[in-house]
DNA sequence: TAGATTGTTAATCGATTAACAATC
DNA sequence: TAGATTGTTAATCGATTAACAATC
């Protein structure tokens, strides 16, 4: 690997979408892939691909192409799915199920460890075998289960405590999906994740067809 | 409106971060805010908020500041918050169920008027309100309730096929959950999301910090 | 008026695309 | 060998940041 090169943000966001494309192409039976073919799968261009994966390393063969099972293994190093992440739910709310459910996660290695809620009614259920636990023991439970990435799925309005409690828990990583900033330490990766970002910037592009087409 | 000024698409998926700042500003009671504690409050600098609003109009007072409810019916209006938009979901799953209760959609002027699923016993039943029906009536209802809007919430190995029903009955934007690239025509807007972007990327991060711990 | 803050132009930075030598 | 395709450097494009005149 390339030590001294800084990866863009760009590159990073794509690579997971390469991992899933690699995959399905090796559940296919594919073995050798191009960054052309594999850009039409994907939607990037030859050129992107190629220019994401050299600020790692040389995973092609000239004249050849790209071996989908090697490719795939290594691109999933760089992403550390080789390894396996435990990660916490907080708030298990219609979204927060939703994503306790979601089997698509533990494909990539990160296995659920525990669901926490504040709701009594909630606290001591299962959800595909993983316990949920009542708020007041989050402090207690993340570093027993050594959570390292805690899932926020609470109102807005709770949502800063939360992150606050789970940062001094020990939790390295913190997934949010409630619409508002969170501030945590430096050391902490946050990404926040904003479900009606989507939904309006379609509502953007609607709006102007409309108009042009006046 | 300035008419000749190409709009960035960072500007435009960062519009709705400063509408739902706006509107929660203008809850606590705020009438004045400067672009130097806005863009404090969204996480973005003060001149990045200035020049996105600039290509749209001028909003602000020179030595004032942003009279938070203009600026946020102005800003409601450019991303076309001001109608509303019909929506259907497609896929009664976990996720197709937290979306469909999800009330946020409601306050942005998203209104959900048909959900549809292949699973017999979820059809007839009621998500606050709203109907379940079968797909194969899917050509049928789309334009009947007028819908703009689909999402798609099924398995990967469908998505295409229920983008294809969507597009020919008639919506005009489709909202993809599905980790698969879509084809839909040019005239069709698609917003993909794919949730195991956000968790892979945390993956990567955490990775690195070990690596550096080193 | 003096202080504050916008709107906009110019400078910088970063990311994508094009081109092509290296090589399988 | 000839054809194909990578890895990488250079050129282009686009987005962010800095600076400041306009003006409330």
């Amino acid at each position: 690997m390339k030590e001294h090169i800084v990866i863009s943000k760009a590159t990073i966001d794509r690579l997971p979408l390469y991992f899933r494309t690699l995959r399905t192409l090796q559940e296919e039976g594919a073995e050798i892939i191009s960054s052309e073919e594999l850009g039409r799968r994907i939607g990037v261009t030859p050129e992107q691909i190629r220019k994401d994966l050299s600020s790692f390393g040389e995973f092609g063969k000239k004249g050849v192409g790209y071996y989908v099972r090697e490719l795939m293994r290594n691109v999933g190093e760089i992403l550390g799915l080789h390894r396996n992440w435990n990660i916490a739910i907080v708030g298990l709310g219609h979204l927060g199920s939703a994503l306790a459910n979601y089997r698509n996660f533990v494909s990539l290695g990160f296995n659920i460890k525990a669901i926490f809620d504040v709701d009594r009614e909630k606290v001591g259920q299962h959800i595909q075998d993983v316990e949920v636990y009542s708020l007041s023991r989050l402090t207690e439970i993340i570093p027993a289960k050594n959570i390292h990435i805690g899932v926020i799925t609470v109102p807005a309005q709770f949502a800063q405590q939360v992150a606050d409690k789970l940062v001094a828990a020990g939790v390295r990583g913190i997934w949010n999906f409630a619409p508002v900033k969170l501030n945590v330490p430096e050391h902490i990766r946050l990404i926040s994740e904003d479900l009606s970002v989507g939904l309006t910037s379609i509502s953007y592009y609607l709006s102007r067809q409309l108009i042009d087409e006046d």
